[in-house]
RNA sequence: GGCACGGUGGCGAAGUGGUAACGCAUCGGUCUGCAAAACCGCUACUCACGGGUUCGAUUCCCGUCCGUGCCU
């Protein structure tokens, strides 16, 4: 018998209907959400994030979410540490900690509680590193770190430059290590395709009236660049794109809607590879709190 | 009605007398600090239709249909 503190996860791919969800599961198990969106995560991106609004909390309280400047990095590592933190509060206040979210490699990162290697980034090195092939690249990691340069993904220079990164500094690139700390329960929502591709599009054109463009051109007044939201991605991204008329209106629509509808699939694929994740039609509540009854 | 050009996979777009580049989408997948990111793989037994020439036509010829432009 495992004697670990329990943590509930919602997850599933964009448009499923996680948020709402999740507040009603707090508002019944009486339970404290930490957001697990990698992009919700900064401050200004609300509309496009869909970042949940003070009404939809009903009063549960919400944590990870507006910690960070758009304009900095923020990544798996800080994530991790921070929702670390909040889980552990939220025990100690005797509630139930249930992270929901889409970001895949975060709600990991703390359900496994996957070890990333100590290596800060090394932007001198990068920007050397950059120049260089995927080919070069490889062949630098193989001969850093040969057993690191057997699984890693050769044409993938993000990743080996991160490899090599890791592998000056501490001489190779040490194993991943999962440790849980915590029993966690993974529920992910799922929908047949069509219905994603149908709850994307509405709620793309939802949001696009309700002022996603005004807010991408307010961000970009306020100092963030476009090009650092062309790195944040999809309504980011294309609105950006519109903005600078490097698409037209119409284009911009419907690139948007099908990278959207792209982007759901990559997170189901994600994961689909972790069998312990319970699959649910959202609309399926009673289901759903029989199985949490069960794992309280 | 005449003249011209064109009809190639879901979309865009190459191309050749010997049997179909590529881009996008689709579908599948990867994942050791950017994960809404980065990366990989698959996908036309077929080139509008009918006839002809040819050992062989998507590619040449004729006709039909459709589209676009120009002209009367």
């Amino acid at each position: 018998m495992s004697t670990l503190p329990k943590i509930l996860v919602i997850l599933g791919p964009t448009a499923i209907g996680k948020s709402d969800l999740a507040v009603e599961l707090a508002l019944r198990f009486d339970g404290e959400i930490i957001s697990a969106d990698s992009r919700q995560v900064y401050r200004g991106l609300d509309i496009g994030t869909g970042k949940i609004t003070d009404e939809e909390m009903k009063g549960v309280p919400h944590h990870l979410l507006d910690v960070a400047d758009p304009s900095t990095r923020y990544a798996v590592t800080d994530w991790k540490e921070q929702a670390l933190k909040k889980i552990e509060n939220v025990l100690e206040r005797e509630k139930l900690p249930i992270i929901c979210g889409g970001t895949g490699l975060y709600i990991q990162s703390v359900v496994d509680n996957t070890s990333f290697p100590e290596v800060k980034p090394n932007e001198t090195l990068r920007n050397d590193l950059k120049l260089k092939t995927t080919e070069e690249l490889f062949q630098k990691i193989e001969k850093l770190d040969p057993k690191r340069a057997k699984t890693i993904d050769r044409n993938n220079s993000r990743r080996l430059i991160r490899a090599i990164e890791i592998a000056t500094e501490i001489g190779y690139v040490p194993d991943v290590k999962a440790e849980p700390l915590f029993s966690s329960l993974q529920i992910g929502l799922t929908l047949p395709r069509e219905k994603i591709k149908e709850r994307i599009h509405t709620r793309l054109y939802r949001r696009l009236e309700s002022g996603l463009i005004e807010e991408v051109q307010k961000l970009h007044d306020s100092g963030l660049s476009f090009e650092r939201m062309i790195e944040l991605g999809l309504e980011y991204k294309y609105v950006s794109l519109f903005l600078q008329k490097e698409l037209t209106r119409r284009e911009m629509e419907t690139k948007l809607e099908t990278e959207i509808y792209r982007y759901a699939k990559r997170q189901e694929t994600w994961f689909k590879r972790d069998p312990r994740i319970h699959w649910l039609n959202p609309s399926n509540q009673e289901k759903i709190v029989e199985l949490i009854e069960d794992f309280l």
